[in-house]
RNA sequence: CGAGGUGUGGCUAAGUUUGGUAUAGCGCUGCGUUCGGGACGCAGAGGUCGCAGGUUCAAAUCCUGUCACCUCGACCA
């Protein structure tokens, strides 16, 4: 009883405080931890491995698209910055100024870059001359600062990881094929590899990136019923290309301007990926993304041969990342440990085992234990952890689909909204109107409009009036 | 920026009302015994009590000022 004690201290459970049950996780699985600079997080080995992670598999399914990485400076000169109107407008209120060089004060000031839309933009309307030089399929991994007033670790701190795509093409055709197939990329990625259902649909104009002609999201649900945005591309038409002056000349010989996208995915989305998987003891990483997959914890490890059979077993693991954690702790702490770490199949190998050519295995998600002969033990791990990988990932879209409602009518919508967290699909005007009373009556928000449209009635759900879209509908982090 | 709150070893706190040797638990170091769900014994190390003034024989404690951080709102990946 003493140690279940010791147990529940150490994480608030979820169903007593969300809040304060994943900044315990990021805590105390040691993915990240608060620095002395207001607002930024230091990532510590874990958090940091499992966006290398995110990052490797990433890269590898850009560059399998024709992306090519580059790396574009960290300042921009305020005239750059507000040569795009709408995007300036946007991005003012958080952003961080350099004025000072050296000792001399600086004749322009420059922002520490929020996104690199217009310095892309200042780049290519120097390389970009002729149809024959397009597309340009550019991209960066980098930092952005962004001055926040509220910050979470992962989801919002002043200074984020991400990559940046920006691309330029001949044809709003074009623009618009890349724009889609970075978001199909991206939900992809989030649903095989992070295990994390997602709902693909573009953003209402009030929600779209500033200087945007169209943005398109994956949107992704929480234990807690609240709503992630997990990665967004836009597709910008010309309005920058016009902006910036980014011209080329065609076939025909006419000078026209291209047609622009960007798409991001940033450690926001290591956030999301606690918030749907994680539990009351911890982290629980998909095993496709675990830096750690696979934990061997020797039991009574100063017997004669017990950690020799430990390395073995972990040599025999070859094909996953597996680590022998032959600390002097015991193996109780261990158990606790890695468990609040994420780490997907733990396996116990002691005497008993040994004597039988036997350990047990045992699952983080649903702690289900194995009796595996060491004959085999390579062959039953892949199997569990496919397993694991799948069953999570059912897990997630059951969870989000018994918590997606449908309203027909305002009263409906408000109810459901108010008491029961998670999505609403509901009709929708196209008015603006309709979505900032909306928001100002329940706090939620437009999250998107999905590709796959449903009908649900014929008219809006706020306003009575004819209805253009199916809108989902939900209180956001 | 608005409203609340908190600053005492690495962490969590007690002590502040009523001034009088700087406390506890966890963690850390060493040695030994343990080991199938956060083990135990013994011995140690570690703090100008956020900072600056002031009152006093004496300040973590009282007074003045200041800084930092946290939570909740408005804004946002």
């Amino acid at each position: 009883m003493a140690d279940d004690k010791k147990l529940v201290e150490e994480i608030t459970p979820m169903e007593e405080d969300f809040t304060q049950w994943y900044t315990d996780v990021c805590i105390k699985a040691e993915l990240v931890s608060y620095s002395s600079i207001r607002g930024c997080t230091v990532f510590r080995p874990l958090g940091y491995a499992i966006w290398e992670n995110i990052r490797n598999e990433l890269d590898m399914r850009f560059k399998q698209t024709g992306v090519e990485n580059v790396y574009l400076p960290m300042f921009i000169p305020e005239s750059l910055l507000d040569k795009e109107k709408e995007h300036v407008e946007g991005f003012a209120p958080e952003v961080a100024w350099v004025t000072e060089g050296g000792l001399n004060k600086l004749p322009e000031r420059m922002c520490v870059r929020p996104t690199s839309e217009t310095l892309f933009c200042d780049f290519y309307k120097d390389i970009v001359h002729s149809y024959r030089d397009l597309p340009k399929v550019y991209n960066q991994w980098c930092s952005v600062v962004r001055w926040e007033k509220n910050t979470r670790p992962f989801l919002r701190t002043r200074e984020f990881l991400w990559q940046e795509g920006h691309t330029v093409h001949a044809t709003a055709e074009e623009a618009e094929e890349r724009t889609v197939q970075m978001l199909d990329l991206y939900a992809d990625f989030c649903e095989q590899i992070l295990a994390i259902p997602v709902i693909k649909g573009k953003k209402t104009d009030k929600e779209k990136f500033a200087g945007a002609e169209a943005t398109y999201t994956i949107e992704a649900l929480m234990h807690d019923g609240h709503a992630l945005q997990s990665a967004t591309s836009h597709n910008f038409g010309d309005g920058f290309a016009r902006a910036f002056g980014i011209q080329y000349t065609s076939k025909d010989n006419k000078l026209e301007y291209v047609h622009q996208t960007s798409w991001g995915f940033t450690t926001r989305t290591i956030g999301a990926m606690i918030m749907v998987h994680g539990d009351n003891s911890g982290l629980v990483l998909p095993p496709r993304i675990a830096p750690v997959q696979v934990v061997i914890v020797p039991i009574r490890q100063n017997k004669e041969g017990v950690l020799d059979k430990a390395h073995e077993i972990a040599e025999k693991l070859g094909a996953f990342s597996v680590k022998v954690d032959d600390s002097d702790k015991s193996p109780g702490w261990k158990f606790a440990e890695h468990e609040m770490k994420g780490v997907p199949l733990r396996i116990e190998i002691g005497p008993k085992d040994i004597e039988n050519n036997k350990c047990v295995a045992v699952r983080r998600d649903t702690r289900e234990k194995y009796d595996i002969s060491l004959d085999e033990v390579d062959a039953e791990v892949a199997k569990i952890l496919e397993q694991m990988q799948n069953d999570m990932f059912d897990r997630a879209r059951k969870h989000r689909d018994e918590h997606t409602y449908t309203a027909k009518d305002y009263e409906e919508f408000k109810e459901i909204i108010n008491t029961k967290p998670g999505f609403v699909k509901a009709m929708w005007c196209g008015d603006q109107a309709c979505e900032d009373k909306i928001k100002a009556d329940t706090t939620a928000t437009s999250r998107c409009m999905p590709f796959k449209q449903e009908h649900i009635s014929d008219v809006c759900v706020c306003c009575g009036r004819p209805a253009k879209h199916m809108v989902f509908w939900g209180k956001a982090y």
